[in-house]
Formats: structure tokens, C-alpha cells, sequence
RNA sequence: UGACCCAUGGUGUAAUGGUAGCACUUCAGAUUUUGGUUCUGUCAGUUAAGGUUCGAAUCCUUAUGGGUCAACCA
């Protein structure tokens, strides 16, 4: 409905132009190169969604590299966690996954013609003296003592970096470009370093790995890429980037071009990979996907889908301006998807007993309800009635304000899909606390019956489960993970300090209608009038746990805070 | 204190020299056997000052504010 209208986000516009311009033959290839430690989070959603859509916008295609040119940090648990959470989200990437590690040889022949070409050193120093011989980005760097090694030199020290005669940390390799450039990257990178580690692909076959600056531009070239995208922290990688390319460009080949976007950011949360992995390594989370984490594979436990993830990806647009996305869009797109989706059922996470006097002992009825009033398609089913049933504990007031319109003493009240009852009295245990409620029904009022009394109009509507067919089940309510909107964003304060104590909330005692004896693993419903739930993957047929995706827009949790 | 980038309602994002629009949010109302959904209405914006132009959110200058850059990380 608003494709036909979208405008083009800038990177559109770029390829567009250079479509038309038939610049690289007017082809579209775009990459999405995670580094394989850690999971995918919802800021990479964006990119995905980003790079996956432009190609199939434009009928490009996009590659998946994982750059894995840190064989410390790296593994493949993280490889297959991406994998997963990248066809989950409905992407599809042409061919195998590429690796950086795969170009690890073609690299290398390059990293010699550079040398041979007078435009690359092997530096002695140490890190802390490179470091020093930087400068500032006030100050301009000096230049190393082995920076006019011959070319000679040079390549057979490279060799022998290669070749394992060297420890960690002694020599790397360096282009030699200006140590004077108001861009730091520019002062002589590191282009290679030792690294006597184990890589998760090539195992112990390699002792030097390319950096990233030196790696990422050459992949994309080896690979085709026409639109390198990437945020916006890489730009002053980008003169690099070019020069890098123009070591080794051929005028026939595909150019590709670096773009810079700005990151995702969404209040309430900390979106690095830095943080989330500091949050599962501490415990302070059950894991990656624990269900407040915003990784894929958490949001996908916590009930999201991923349709709903890619309208909130298309949603909050791409620039070049910092942002801070507001949570609540990304709920808006949830409750959207699921109010379109998920079977209404009876569920009472907090119950009261109710019993209805002049409601027959030992009598059940199954009464018919929709399984979704967005969608008729969706059909009808059957639900357990009886004399004995669980309410919600705050639908219930003995001495409610004015606009309450649940049940109270005296006050009328329709059960969804059943009959209108009426409160009468209540019996309290000895602390005061409510333990049991009296009712009457009016046999005439049954939901869809067509009497005179099924079309009366009574204010409140509840729902209810049958306390003789009902099941047990432990429902896990979620709160954001941060008190703070902001936490990362405090210079004196870790952004631990801002957890939230209540952000998980376990309920043990909820009762469910017992069609839910069936439901599997990641299916989603709505529980009626409360929100959207989905079941964990650790539920079992006898011990049912669902966790809290998001709750309906509560209209009179507003009005009460108001007051 | 250098280089580079950015600046449109509360939050995002359009308008590409010609009527500042859309979404979320806010608030109000209608409908409703979910205080949900849906529908209608509503509040609210071009950082500032100069300049160019018939006309500037858009181009230029300056200021202000924010961000990025000094890993043998990506």
C-alpha cells in the first residue's frame, strides 16, 4: 500500500544513478559480511534488510561472507547462529556462504605485488612504539626507521612472516602512505599480522592474518560487489578502502564502492556485540536468546516474527543521521503482525475462582468462540464452560472507581463468548484476601444464541477459563532489560548499573483453556485481552511455559496512571 | 585543539530551488462480546544569523549543537 509511493532512501538514489549510468555493466551486488563472534541483534536485521532488499530491488544479488580474519575471537557457533538467524529472517543469499579466510591466499599474492610495488614495509617495532609513532589526530605521526626497507628486504622478511619464523607481535606488514594525513588510518596501517593461532576454517595453515581494512575492500572486489554498505563508523575507513582498491583495480572488473549508513540504535537496550556478549558471559541473561536480549534469536524466542521485524526494519528508514529508534516501534510492529496472526484464547495468568450459583452442578457446556475476529478464515472452535471458573484477579474490585467497567459486587459483567453474570458476594479468607466469588449467570444471555438477552449490552467483557477443564502452565512475563533509555551512554556509569531488577517476572500458577495442551514449540497466541504469547522451546506437553511477546495496548493502564 | 560527517514535530523518515508529507507517539471521539482491532479528528517541525534567488528545508558563509577518528578488533 505505501510501496508505490515510498520515496528512495539515499543508497537507492545512489543506485539508481549508477544504474543509469551503467556504471559496473548496471549491476547490483551487495554483501552482508558479519564478523563470525557473536550473534546477530536487531541492528543487523537493519542491514540485512538493507543490503538483501537494494539487491532484489535493483535484481542484484547478495553475497553472505563472514569475516573472519581474527581467528582469536572467532567460531563456528557463531557461523551457524548466523546462518540460522539470516534464513530465519527470510534472506536468501546466492551460493555458499562466503569467508574472508577462503581469500586468504589471494590476499597474500597481493600483499607481494604491493611490497614489490614500493608501497608496503615490514615494521620491527613494537605495537606500543607504532602506537606512538602515530601522532594524534591533532598531530601529525612519525615515520618508522624501517619504513625505507628495500623492496628486496621487505618481501623476504614477508616470507618469512608467512613461513612461522617469527613470534606473535614482532613484525607486521605495513602500507606505506602517509604518516602526516589528517586520517589516522591513512599513517601506514597494518596490513598483516602474526597471529600463531588456531582458525576456525583454516586451522593452523596461516601465522599472518590481513586486517580488516586490508581484507574487507579486497573481498568485495574478489567477489564483485558493486555497493559495499556499512555504518557510518567506517567512514574515514573509506580513502583506505580506495586505496587498498587501487592497488590492485583492473579497469574491466567491477569497482566497488563503500557506503555508509547510520547504525540502529533503539532505546531501553545496548546494541553492541561488546555488551550482549559481556551480559550472557556474567550471566546477567539466560544466554543469547534469552528472550529480552535484542538478538534474532532472542526476539525469535520472545514470540516476534520475522515479518514483523522486516516492517520494522523498512519502517525506520535509512540515513546518515545518528538515531535513536523508539522501542515502542518496534512493539507497534509486533502487535500489528500478531493481531493479524495469532489465535485468540482464554488464558488467566493471575486467577480468582468463581462459582456460579444457579449454574447446574456437574453441568458443561462447550461453547463456540472465534480463533480470530481479524480473520474469518481463521474459524471457529470449542471451549469448556462450567459452573466453577478462574478470572483474572484484578478484573475484580470490591469497591471500584467510577470508570471500572470489570466485575464488582452487584455489577453485571458478559464472559466472553458465554453468558452475562452478575457479582453477588465474595468470601475472604481470614487476612481479608478474596479467595472466592459468587455469581449468578443469566441462562438467556449465552453468546450467539440470539435471544433477546445475548444482544443486552453490558460494559465489561472478561476472560475466563473452565476451573475443571483448565490447564497449568508457567508464563514468563518481560520487561525491558534497561531502566535507562540510554544505558550505554553514560561516561562515569557502566551500563550494567541500569539493569532492571524486574525485567523478568516468572508466573507459576496460570491457567489455560486446554486446547493449549497442544501447543508447540515457538506458536504464538493471543491471550485474550491480556497480549501476545508465545511458547518457549523448553515447554514440555506437562510442563507448558510460554513467554510474553508483548502485551496489548492497555487503554485503562493509561487511565489509571492518570489518576 | 585537527580532519571528516550530521542537523526537519516527542521519535523516526520524506520533500532533490516551487503547497513541509508519512509512520509511531500524544490527546479527543465513534464502533466493538478483547478497555484489543478498526475509523475519524487532534497537538506538534525546517538549530541560529546572514547571503544568492521571483521563490530556500534544499544552494553559499558563519555560528551553535551532536557524532566519528589515535586496537597488531571488525
Amino acid at each position: 500500500m505505501n510501496s508505490e509511493e515510498r520515496s528512495l532512501n539515499f543508497i537507492e538514489q545512489i543506485v539508481e544513478t549508477d544504474i543509469q549510468n551503467k556504471k559496473n555493466k548496471g549491476l547490483v551486488y551487495t554483501r552482508f559480511p558479519p564478523e563470525p563472534n557473536g550473534y546477530l541483534h536487531i541492528g543487523h536485521a537493519k542491514s540485512i534488510v538493507l543490503n538483501f532488499g537494494v539487491a532484489q530491488k535493483y535484481g542484484g544479488k547478495t553475497n553472505l561472507r563472514f569475516d573472519d580474519t581474527n581467528p582469536v575471537t572467532e567460531d563456528t557457533e557463531y557461523v551457524d547462529s548466523i546462518q540460522e538467524d539470516i534464513k530465519w529472517l527470510g534472506a536468501e543469499w546466492v551460493g555458499e556462504a562466503r569467508y574472508a579466510s577462503d581469500y586468504f591466499e589471494q590476499l597474500y599474492q597481493w600483499a607481494e605485488k604491493i611490497i614489490l610495488d614500493g608501497k608496503a614495509y615490514v615494521d620491527d617495532q613494537s605495537a606500543e612504539i607504532i602506537s606512538q609513532q602515530k601522532g594524534t589526530p591533532t598531530q601529525p605521526g612519525t615515520e618508522s626507521p624501517y619504513r625505507s626497507r628495500s623492496v628486496e628486504e621487505n618481501l623476504d622478511l614477508f616470507r618469512r612472516m608467512r613461513a612461522g619464523e617469527f613470534k606473535n607481535g614482532v613484525k607486521v606488514l605495513r602500507a606505506k602512505i602517509d604518516m602526516a594525513s589528517p586520517n589516522m588510518h591513512m599513517r601506514d596501517p597494518i596490513m598483516y599480522r602474526i597471529l600463531h593461532a588456531h582458525h576456525h576454517r583454516t586451522r593452523d595453515q596461516w601465522c599472518i592474518y590481513p586486517m580488516y581494512d586490508y581484507a574487507h575492500g579486497q573481498s568485495d572486489y574478489i567477489e564483485g560487489i558493486t555497493h559495499s554498505l556499512c555504518t557510518l563508523e567506517f567512514e574515514v575507513h573509506r580513502p583506505l578502502y580506495d586505496w587498498f582498491l587501487e592497488q590492485i583495480y583492473t579497469q574491466e572488473t567491477v569497482r566497488p564502492r563503500q557506503i555508509e549508513f547510520a547504525r540502529l540504535n533503539l532505546n531501553y537496550t545496548v546494541m553492541s556485540k561488546r555488551k550482549l556478549l559481556e551480559l550472557v558471559n556474567k550471566k546477567l541473561v539466560n544466554g543469547w536468546d534469552d528472550p529480552r536480549m535484542p538478538t534474532i534469536t532472542g526476539l525469535r524466542r520472545r514470540g516476534y516474527t520475522p515479518e514483523a521485524i522486516r516492517t520494522f526494519a523498512d519502517r525506520i528508514g535509512i540515513a546518515r543521521r545518528d538515531n535513536i529508534i523508539d522501542v515502542g516501534l518496534l512493539e507497534f510492529s509486533i502487535r500489528e503482525d500478531l493481531n493479524k496472526k495469532a489465535t485468540r484464547v482464554m488464558a488467566v495468568l493471575d486467577p480468582i475462582k468463581l462459582v456460579i450459583d444457579n449454574y447446574p452442578n456437574g453441568k458443561e457446556e462447550w461453547l463456540e468462540t472465534e480463533n480470530n475476529p481479524e480473520d474469518e478464515s481463521a474459524g471457529k472452535r470449542k471451549i469448556p464452560f462450567g459452573r466453577e471458573l478462574f478470572i483474572e484477579r484484578d478484573d475484580f474490585m470490591e469497591n471500584p472507581p467510577k470508570k471500572y467497567f470489570r466485575l464488582s459486587p452487584g455489577n453485571e459483567v458478559r464472559l466472553k463468548s458465554a453468558y452475562i453474570i452478575k457479582c453477588v458476594n465474595v468470601e475472604k479468607d481470614e487476612n481479608g484476601v478474596i479467595k472466592l466469588i459468587h455469581c449468578t449467570y443469566d441462562e438467556e444471555s449465552r453468546s450467539g444464541s440470539g435471544t433477546e438477552a445475548s444482544k443486552r449490552k453490558v460494559k465489561g467483557t472478561l476472560h475466563w477459563v473452565s476451573a475443571q477443564h483448565a490447564i497449568d502452565a508457567e508464563v514468563r512475563l518481560y520487561d525491558r532489560l534497561f531502566n535507562d533509555p540510554d544505558p550505554a551512554g553514560h561516561k562515569d556509569v557502566d551500563f550494567k548499573e541500569f539493569l532492571n531488577p524486574d525485567s523478568l517476572t516468572i508466573l507459576k500458577n496460570c491457567k489455560l483453556e486446554p486446547m493449549l495442551a497442544n501447543a508447540k514449540a515457538g506458536e504464538g497466541f493471543q491471550f485474550q485481552r491480556l497480549g501476545y504469547f508465545s511458547v518457549d522451546k523448553d515447554s514440555m506437553p506437562n510442563n507448558l511455559l510460554f513467554n510474553k511477546t508483548v502485551g496489548l495496548k492497555d487503554a485503562w493502564a493509561k487511565e489509571m496512571v492518570k489518576e
